[in-house]
DNA sequence: ATAAAAAGATGAAATAATGCATGTTTGTTG
DNA sequence: CAACAAACATGCATTATTTCATCTTTTTAT
């Protein structure tokens, strides 16, 4: 067994965003409590960070790579709410809800990231109320992206909900007009709340009206306004 | 003009129900402060509590009635998120995310409610850490509740998500097998994401066959189970 | 009290979405 | 490398949902 202290580092804490913003709210004693309390880790594609279900005993800031939120209902049909690109605060919804996760984190593709104790974090928030306000803003701001979701699944046709998950992972996740999906299809209709065979259809549509074209995993946006349009009157 | 301290009250502070949650973690000098900064306030049916867009500089705690918090897209269409009874605090997201508000909260029958001033709340929450946790529970707790309509719209049919909604009112709101509606089949539809003449068919398919009756406003449910049977596999 | 407007109800036609059958491609494993 | 499984693709029949037209009832305003 490899001791936590001896353990090689992944990646270097001094260039972490998250020491970054933290540092602007706590002094480095507190800083280096959370530190030591914390653990790096490596997941592969495919791999559970948060299970539903399971305690919730620490959150995890991703380093590297991208990662879908899943529900799983009673039926066995999953859910996704959404998917987030490094760097960003996992579960950060739990800092203030003890109890059981209420969404797992899958890694789409292989990820780094670091585990942070809920029970340290919570006891240096509280002796730090900024930094508490700071950690605040990133749970309402989950909450505000999962709202403008909902209008889409809630008001949309399947037309305009796959516009707006491709303008989602265009704009948000790759940040390019031409991206390699990590997501399969059948992901994609988890995200969209449709049929797998509907996201196929629809994209080879899209593809045949030259509003973007499909091959395989690679998508890129020819007509990016059109798409636009389609999310808004879909 | 009435000035504040003269404004007769419509209830007395002494058995609301914030006042009595809020004193289990402040004193009673904070609390005078946080009741000099409120004002009570009657609501007519129909009539707009907190409005989208607006800034959010309090929130209400509804001593009496019932709400439904309303999301207004792009397109003018309306979504409804949920469905709310007092004693409830509305708004609550608001205090962390200062900013302005993401949905409206409207009166679906007369209520009366608190205005409470954002900025004190929050002075006196961070010197009392207890309390703003007790806060904090509150926001996640609404963010849960909102996470399980979100299944219901993705992954059920019309005929499931209407037996959601029934489910949800006559648990969560009415507290009865029996309740008369204070929503149209319109903002029902808004509610389940469907329209409003699937609404009043699929209600009357459940009439025709004996799982509730309805007449008008009224709605009886005979066959709670049966209802159940229909939100799973709907 | 009456007219006008809004809400509720119903059925039928048009459109959208799913589920199925079938075939192809891609990736994995012994 | 062959065999298998998983993912992707396509067309079609079935089912679900919306939209529209029409009518009745209830509510609101004058």
């Amino acid at each position: 067994m490899i001791y936590p202290e001896k353990r090689p580092k992944l990646y270097n804490c001094d260039t972490c965003l998250f020491k970054i913003i933290s540092c602007q709210y706590i002094n480095s004693e507190e800083f280096k409590k959370l530190q030591d309390s914390s653990i790096q880790l490596r997941f592969k594609k495919g791999e559970a960070i948060l299970k539903q279900g399971a305690n919730a005993s620490y959150l995890v800031f991703l380093q590297k790579g991208i990662v879908k939120f899943n529900l799983e209902d009673e039926m066995g049909k999953n859910l996704i709410l959404t998917i987030t690109k490094s760097p960003s605060l996992l579960g950060s919804a739990n800092i203030f809800y003890e109890g059981i996760n209420i969404f797992s984190v899958y890694a789409v593709e292989d990820c780094e990231g670091c585990l942070i104790d809920i029970p340290m974090l919570k006891q240096i928030a509280l002796l730090n109320t900024d930094f508490l306000m700071k950690l605040l803003e990133l749970v309402s701001g989950m909450f505000k992206t999962s709202v403008f979701n909902f209008i889409s699944l809630a008001h949309k046709q399947v037309n305009g909900r796959i516009a707006d998950v491709i303008i989602y992972l265009s704009t948000s996740v790759y940040q390019s007009l031409s991206f390699t999906l990590s997501l399969s299809r059948k992901e994609l209709s988890e995200f969209a709340g449709c049929s797998t065979e509907n996201v196929i259809h629809t994209l080879s549509r899209f593809h045949k009206e030259g509003i973007l074209s499909v091959e395989g995993k690679k998508i890129e946006i020819h007509d990016f306004e059109r798409l636009q349009k389609i999310s808004k009157f879909g």
